[in-house]
DNA sequence: CTGAAAGCGCTTACAG
DNA sequence: CTGAAAGCGCTTACAG
């Protein structure tokens, strides 16, 4: 069996509670005389005490637990630098993290998540919609949440500001040559799709179009069927297009759409960037093992995690409960090989 | 406060061991009359009572918490499709999943894990001996361990055949015409890197020359330093060695190095798989969204995941503690474009 | 078959 | 400043 504080009471003579306050640093051990705190740690590590967390946590009501809940979404390289920032930050400050998956019943989500009486939540979906069935719940018990990649306008939200990105990346186009660019989106038709992520980035096109070109000029946006980017002539007619428009750069919604651009471009026989310049979004892996290498805005997705999970682990512990709300992490244009300089930058 | 087992003991003035007895559905709940468990089923619900989990797991030996350990390794693609395995398992057996980083304290780890009385951990590491600061503890304990990608002799271990993998992709660019084919790993000289994964694939591509090529054939081992996959003068030497070999095929260790060798060829001014047919391995993203689409071996990561995880709760619950040795997933070739089939198989 | 008690390993509020 | 007790919310072994 494992050594419990009873062990060490026992086995130094010293009194339980003196015991558990030396092994939890708590002020009034320093009380004690230094030999007395010196002799229970010692004993402690020669024992191997390991301090039980479900009863240390029994009479709180909340446990060193931290809960990242994902949907299945997108690309797991993503979701996967989120979570690592999520559990760097929890370690840090002390909390083991669980991680869920929002699946067919939220109720029993809901049932283990509040068993664990978890300190907080960090959910990672593409849609407030999808954390309905847990806010009512969460906020009865004020246990503070957030989202990652997805604003959350009544409490912590943590996201890249895709916006400016999309904004520099028109700005980088046209000073440095291009006469039309094109945003290419994932999406079945000219709706834009009410995602955040994506409704973001299409404004940051429109401001950018807006404050780098001619008056009047109208921005051109090209929906991508994303579950037809295998598709040859799918994509050979979306290319058709786009070499109609006589485009001379096209900014897309992320690396694999850009990914799919330039590998149809390539299937038909031209070349990126002389047939049109590409510029990414993610700066994921894909962006550097393609080729040309893709310039891309990047996101700090490590970033995310961590400032979601420092936010939260603030608001369970009181601290800085201002200043939680939607934060917007800073991107950065990589330039690779993707784009074209037709004229040298001012 | 939450609701207690408590609360509903007063609401219903029923004795507090026998509601006890019908939330967790125990067999002595069954001598109770059928509206008696009906009503506190009601009342729980109506309440909001959730199962305080450390309270539950105070008295036992073990809790119902797993531990998922991986290192900073390979690509996250990787990692992230195991663990959803993982999660998937130990959700489906009524576990919650806990998920650590070995950073740099181990022994900071073992207590964590050790503090939540884990009923089991799943490794996935790249070399057995990471797991040597874990082992001793955790048998003292009794506590089941398995590696994920990894065999491990003295436990769990689930792998994909990967030699098998590699045998195949010989054979099928052997029958497909080829005649005289490359292994491509990532290594910085000739020494075999001391990787199980890496050992285990060369060995099947010697076995597959062994098997399919004419006697006396000599495997052609082509090591290339990962670090500079970007570099292009590096990929250019290469490259150059392929063709001075007059190599028709290559079979690559992994998809990322396979792409690698498809982007420098492209640059040089080759196309795959006119100039050399290419394989990878892994089934990654980057092997879809490449330009040939990569003919790869791929790996069922879920399934390892889940696997491993069903193999520790068996063990933790000591079932089948038989059979729960090394497993091995078989692997698939799946077809792309990036073969040249230059004479019909048989 | 059913009821009341003891105990799990901690923490903390309360007397001395 | 220090010591002994009560209590956290469950589970389970033990009497009736």
């Amino acid at each position: 069996m494992a050594v419990t504080l009873k062990d060490i009471s026992r086995e130094t003579g010293i009194n339980l509670c003196s015991v558990s306050q030396v092994l939890n640093d708590h002020p009034r051990a320093q009380s004690l005389r230094p030999e007395t705190r010196k002799r229970i740690l010692e004993t402690a590590l020669r024992l191997g005490y390991r301090k039980n967390q479900m009863a240390a946590s029994i009479g709180k009501k909340f446990s060193n637990v931290l809960a990242f809940v994902h949907s299945d979404m997108g690309t797991v390289e993503y979701t996967g630098r989120i979570q690592s920032g999520v559990i760097e930050a929890a370690s840090r400050r002390g909390y083991t993290l669980t991680v869920h998956h929002i699946g067919d019943s939220p109720e029993n989500l809901i049932r283990k998540l509040m068993g664990w009486r978890i300190a907080g939540v960090i959910f990672h979906v593409s849609k407030l919609e999808q954390l309905e069935p847990f806010t009512a719940e969460l906020e009865r018990e004020k246990i503070p949440y957030g989202t990652v990649n997805l604003s959350n306008p009544d409490g912590v939200g943590v996201t890249t500001d895709d916006a400016a990105g999309i904004e520099e990346a028109v700005r980088y186009l046209q000073e440095s040559g291009h006469k039309k660019i094109v945003y290419a989106f994932s999406g079945k038709d000219n709706t834009i799709p009410d995602i955040e992520y994506k409704t973001r980035r299409i404004e940051g096109f429109r401001k950018g179009i807006a404050a780098y070109y001619p008056e009047g000029t109208k921005p051109f946006l090209l929906p991508i069927d994303y579950s037809k980017s295998h598709d040859r002539e799918y994509m050979t007619k979306i290319l058709k297009k786009i070499l109609q428009e006589k485009a001379d750069g096209v900014i897309c919604e992320s690396d694999v759409l850009a990914s799919a651009l330039n590998n149809i471009a390539f299937f038909k026989g031209y070349s990126i960037p002389e047939v049109f310049s590409l510029i990414g979004f993610g700066g994921s892996m894909i962006s550097e093992t393609s080729f040309p290498m893709l310039t891309t805005i990047t996101q700090d997705f490590e970033k995310m995690g961590k400032l979601a999970t420092d936010s939260i682990v603030d608001a369970a512990e009181k601290k800085n409960i201002r200043n939680i709300r939607n934060q917007l992490i800073p991107v950065s244009l990589v330039l690779r090989e993707s784009v074209k300089i037709q004229k040298e930058q001012k």
